[in-house]
DNA sequence: GGATTATGTGCAGATTGTGGACTTAATCCT
DNA sequence: AGGATTAAGTCCACAATCTGCACATAATCC
């Protein structure tokens, strides 16, 4: 119940233009005619909303359309990629990720860097964020692209911008977006599970309503109902991997016990590729020595193809425990389907069957039918892409803030 | 991202008609100038949204005000009881409810039929319903009061206004509110978890976030954030009943096993006062044999404050249970405060401890604090109370409507 | 009792959307 | 080929709503 704003004919107009932009975005090239139907705007209010978006370099005229039909053809607009762009960044444990996209989610620059944030001090990394960041916003503006916010994902929750805390980076209450400093660019701060699930909502299978659940060195899920993320009362709702499983399981890092993660994090995982430090690894501090995850989940993924039966199991295990707080998960936010990302997108095949059979079973009674199982359309990138498309999300929301520079 | 229509002049002024109401309901008495002020919008502006407002009687004058300090004082606006009032139904399995609710949150009309609905047909619970509801009107009229609207509380899963599964009336896919035809009045349908959370918001503490747990024959819970409930993607969310708690438990009427309701459920309460009948009780079909529910309560009442070992075992035990699945909640909904109601409330001093203990230990890394657990400031007509206030938020959210009347 | 301060209203003006007439550009029909 | 028909996009007078300022009003302060 925020004290809410009245309407003034500013924001009247703000909005019409949100609202106009934001259907040539979604039902793709339009006409105003058609516009003027989808909206309830008369064809004059669309024309003139649909001139300053033209001017402004928003949109561009595609041509004429036929529909087949008779009568004088319209020129259908749709969304341009030649001016508007925003920045995504992140931080995760072994690299930092920078990308620019533009308003036709093509994304224009891609800059990765290895590195390994273990336990590191913030200044530091943030310094190469800096740069990083710097480095692709020359990239985008020698083509001609103009950054209109930013925002990063960090491997952990996020309250007020604040990052509560990181685990594998070592960090807490850092305010991340203020000590990076981009100068005069906006960057919101989210945990990578959210803004994953956006990477999904913008680049992924065109799905509005799904449940995406990285799979990480953590395990964390981002809600997406009608295309807009779901993130509780303080910003950190999602929290999949501490979903209780097994009451009396083992101790988890986080306090509790038998959490999801003890499961089916990625200690959990690689434990069985190397049994010895997989239990040691389950302790807390001991992460730093293990090996670089992808290489390790490379790993996993060969010896599952060949068939090795310990792995087999291991990753059986970890999908029974997946479909487990999936259940909870399914019966507390009632997601739209669940899309399994990150490693769990790289183990989908060995991860499928198991979900899928705990999910149908036990919610047979409940359901007509249990939320159907995906794997990510997307890859690794799903947070950096996501954070692009959050902060692609803020100009279509607002598209005057932007005409106005 | 329904597709959102444009925005005309009068629906600027709808909304900001909307804004000023809400602004008065929520803060009670205001000035024009403190309503200038709040809204953003000029003084004349809203001088002549509340004159339409007192026009239509939503809102009355309460005379002049002064803060104290000098200067003309500024005449107060507070929400109107003496025309607009809203409807709230409840079926539930052993009594019909109404009320009668006005926009001061008065409640003004109460009736309540016992009735044994436990496996009955529609057709005649809902002709019973519709002429207590009837007399309801009537009551209200006879005050001077128009009824602008109606909402009916349901024990069960409500999706697009069918009831799904009442497994204790033994319905399936209802569709009620089509059923009960209140002539003219628009009748919306939400199950009783999810109302009685509404109730909590206007009739309880004035907390604006937090989660509401319904113990009542099922457990269900209703996730209120920012004054706004969360339906999920069906309207299927906050079935906390089904959590799962031990994964291979004892099997749940819902096809699961191991879920709350079977650790927490009246059933289950009941079985450690009446262990015979208990145990049939958890079988699916055998419910119907057990005696009114809110005798066999008020025995365990008795039991537990005479201070039965057998008794207090079964709510401690509960109340562990419950613990671990508002553990899973809390990190997958992240809501903010926990309001226990219902049944729970009554029970609240036997579960407050086991509770609050179970959530402190498992949330203690991931948060500075976990929720705190409150008792439900409303009894056991929160359901009913929340029907009339979720038709009341329809008033408020669009006064136009009204006005327009 | 006059100065000061703040509320609420009246009036001219600005902004924005509306509705119908008009222009434009295509297809259909003869 | 030319006129009829159809639909898109634009022009213009008009209407709805909010703004900004001036002004009347009603208190307190000195």
């Amino acid at each position: 119940m925020a004290s809410s704003r009245g309407v003034r004919h500013d924001s009247m107009r703000a909005r019409n233009l949100a609202v106009v932009l934001g259907e040539i975005r979604a039902a793709g090239p339009l006409t105003r005619a058609a516009l003027a139907e989808l909206t309830g705007l008369t064809k004059t209010t669309v024309s003139k909303l649909v001139s300053d978006l033209l001017d402004a370099g928003v949109v561009v005229e595609n041509g004429a359309v036929r529909d087949g039909e008779r009568g004088r053809p319209g020129v259908a607009v749709s969304v341009s990629g030649h001016r508007i762009a925003t920045l995504g960044l992140e931080i995760n444990v072994d690299y930092l990720a920078a990308c620019v996209v533009d308003l036709t989610r093509t994304v224009r620059v891609r800059r990765v860097r290895p590195a390994d944030n273990r336990g590191s001090r913030p200044e530091a990394i943030l310094a190469d964020l800096r740069e990083l960041a710097g480095q692709a916003v020359a990239d985008a503006e020698r083509a001609g692209l103009r950054i209109t916010g930013a925002a990063l994902a960090v491997p952990g929750p996020v309250q007020d911008g604040l990052l509560r805390n990181a685990p594998h980076l070592g960090w807490r209450d850092i305010g991340v977006a203020a000590q990076l400093g981009l100068h005069d660019l906006a960057c919101e701060v989210d945990n990578e599970a959210n803004l994953a699930a956006l990477g999904e909502l913008w680049f992924g299978s065109g799905e509005t309503d799904f449940l995406y659940v990285s799979g990480e060195i953590g395990i964390g899920a981002g809600l997406v109902v009608d295309g807009s993320l779901f993130r509780g009362t303080y910003g950190l709702a999602g929290e999949l991997g501490h979903v209780v499983v097994v009451p009396d399981g083992p101790a988890c890092r986080c306090g509790g016990r038998g959490c999801l993660e003890v499961y089916a994090g990625q200690d959990a995982l690689l434990g069985a590729v190397v049994p010895m430090r997989g239990r040691v690894a389950a302790m807390p501090g001991a992460a730093a020595a293990l090996p670089a995850a992808s290489a390790s989940i490379d790993g996993l993924v060969s010896l599952l193809e060949a068939g090795d039966r310990a792995a087999l199991a291991a990753a059986g295990q970890a999908g029974e425990a997946l479909g487990l707080a999936l259940t909870s998960a399914v019966h507390l936010l009632d997601p739209g389907t669940i899309v399994l990302g990150g490693v769990f997108a790289r183990l989908f095949p060995w991860l499928e069957r198991p979900v899928s059979d705990v999910l149908s079973a036990r919610l047979r009674q409940m359901r007509r039918t249990p939320p159907r199982v995906a794997m990510s359309a997307i890859g690794a990138d799903a947070a950096v892409l996501g954070a692009a498309g959050l902060a692609m999300q803020r100009v279509i929301a607002d598209p005057a803030g932007v005409l106005a520079l």
